[in-house]
DNA sequence: AATGAATGAGCTTTCATTCAT
DNA sequence: AATGAATGAAAGCTCATTCAT
């Protein structure tokens, strides 16, 4: 029960920090300095300042994920179950949005290899959304896909949507943007959700 | 009516050193080497590190565009336009990788305020599709719809198989995607293709 | 009568770092690591790491000082002491190589100050060696020299050589180097070996 | 004839600030500061530290080497051209002391590696030496002898000398070392100078 | 237009030492 | 006696930018 305060309070100032001036501006320094701990405070507790922030994202994405999954283990539809899982990631980073900017402003255009490293994260939501798109399949919902590509379709889908209402603000709020989401999404496999 | 042979010269070597090492590992020392100039070049051609990319960018961007437009000039029917930019958007990429790497992952993790500056590019490329989606509306080839989010969706969904294609090297050859980004992005706005 | 534990297992690992790492780069940490106890235990027992390695040196070279004594009891005449010295220097520093480590190479280049520190260990093999050379002088053995500039001469030239061996692996065994160290260092205070 | 003034500044920077701190506490930070120059220069003209402070002992070394071998010109027998080595040595570490603390004082300690690069510049002199005896050896001056082994002692002796007057002052002037020197390590190769 | 030496603020990281427990 | 988390000064080094030539 007992998880090291310093080490908590470092993470925390992380997500702040990182939030505000992305991965490359974002100083140990400052890190430490909001978090109220030293720098030495800070390596012993991560080995670098790229693993600390690999770990955090870890972290933030692992949360979210499960928040995901929490919320549609109610529907047995796995049609509704992948409508719903959008609908809770669409509305958390509405309502977190350091977190949004974290999971997907702080992540990419530095080294060619620490892109590489940051890439599992989005490759989970995209599996998670396949999972459901084969269920759907295999069940009958509906017509066969390359749900491997489509997965990645949606979550680029929302990725830049999310994007675009951090960087200007723009659909306000972002959860207006739902229900286009929502249908579109399911138009492009084939639902056509006015019907319903 | 005569461009700076070195300002040219320094723009073609950033392409290859930005490909390579991504925005903030890009060095202009390492610019102004593979270009034969000088640092004293550099910044008499360009104010800034961020400018001379942004210039680049820019100049990309607008090639791409333009290659674009003219590729779908003789198609009449919107829909068919709006498919003919998909196809051709994803055969540059594929066959300039380089070009893809610049304009898609040298772009984001920076000081907040240049993350702003890049996104005129991407921007430009959704005003490409939602124009044309308006006119189908209007013209009656589909229904109704929000084509900003739904042009921005598409830009986030092709904007995430090419990212992972690029770190990835999946799908092998990208192009092979091009059949299913197509119906499925057809099937977005109510378009059964199959049916044609 | 009780030495404590602790401090030896310290005493020890350092033996092993200092001879692997040298002075500078023997960190603190992975002495107490090795040893199996902790920072808070380091500074219980010693003021500093330099304090400690001052700690070390002098223990080594007490115990190697002695060693050196007790091999000379038996001889009488100076001058067998003295080459006995010699012989049981080289030959101990050829079977514990970390020993010829930590008392010759760790001792050297950090602060003016530490120099200084060190030096008396050096001193007492120099004064180990002119006391006898003082002796052979008086019993007219030998003839009259300066006796302080001579015995330092002896330890710099056992010194280079055993140093040389450290770091070069030359000669191979050390031992070899016996035979020549004690016919020159004879010749040098006008003693003919050859004709014994 | 042109030769980097800056470059030229750093290491005459270095020198006074190596020899007064040693190796490891002298901070590039204080040497650019002496110096009149920016950590930037520094970093323009050397690659690293250790490196700068290799090209440093390597010319002060050369400039020295270079300086004894002219100074034996004129002697033809090779006994004397040794013994002359021996005093331009000392003389010259006499008159510049900081050249002394540098060549000798700023080269062990640190890093394992590191010692086995400043070895060199202690095998150089010695080779010197060994050169000379070997001729006396082939010309019959002095009798066979290891000269491999005896350079190198030679050199150790000579360098505790000098190291010791470096630490403690002692002989003043250290000149007056010399003629035992010389006696004893002529006698060393049994070579009985008071007979001359 | 062009050069490249020079700048200096900034970076991440290390490490001997302290101290509450 | 012992622990190990915490400290913070200082280290070596990078790099976009400037400027005298």
């Amino acid at each position: 029960m007992e998880t090291s305060n310093t080490r908590e309070r470092i993470l925390e100032a992380a997500v702040d920090v990182l939030a505000q001036r992305g991965y490359s501006s974002a100083g140990v320094q400052e890190i430490v300095e909001l978090s109220g701990t030293s720098k030495g405070s800070f390596y012993f507790h991560f080995p670098s300042k790229e693993q600390m922030v690999m770990a955090l994202v870890e972290r933030m994405g692992a949360k979210l994920i499960s928040k995901v999954q929490n919320s549609i283990q109610k529907e047995v539809n796995p049609v509704h179950r992948v409508i719903a899982s959008v609908d809770v990631l669409v509305t958390t980073f509405a309502r977190q949005r350091k977190v949004a900017q974290v999971l997907l402003l702080s992540i990419l255009g530095h080294g060619r290899d620490s892109d590489r490293k940051f890439l599992p994260m989005r490759e989970r939501f995209s599996d998670l959304i396949r999972q459901e798109l084969d269920i759907a399949v295999k069940q009958g919902y509906i017509e066969p896909v390359d749900t491997i590509l489509v997965s990645r379709m949606w979550v680029g889908a929302l990725h830049e949507v999310i994007l675009r209402w951090l960087l200007t603000g723009h659909p306000n709020p972002l959860t207006v943007a739902i229900p286009t989401l929502r249908a579109t999404l399911l138009r492009s496999i084939g639902i056509n959700s006015d019907s319903t």
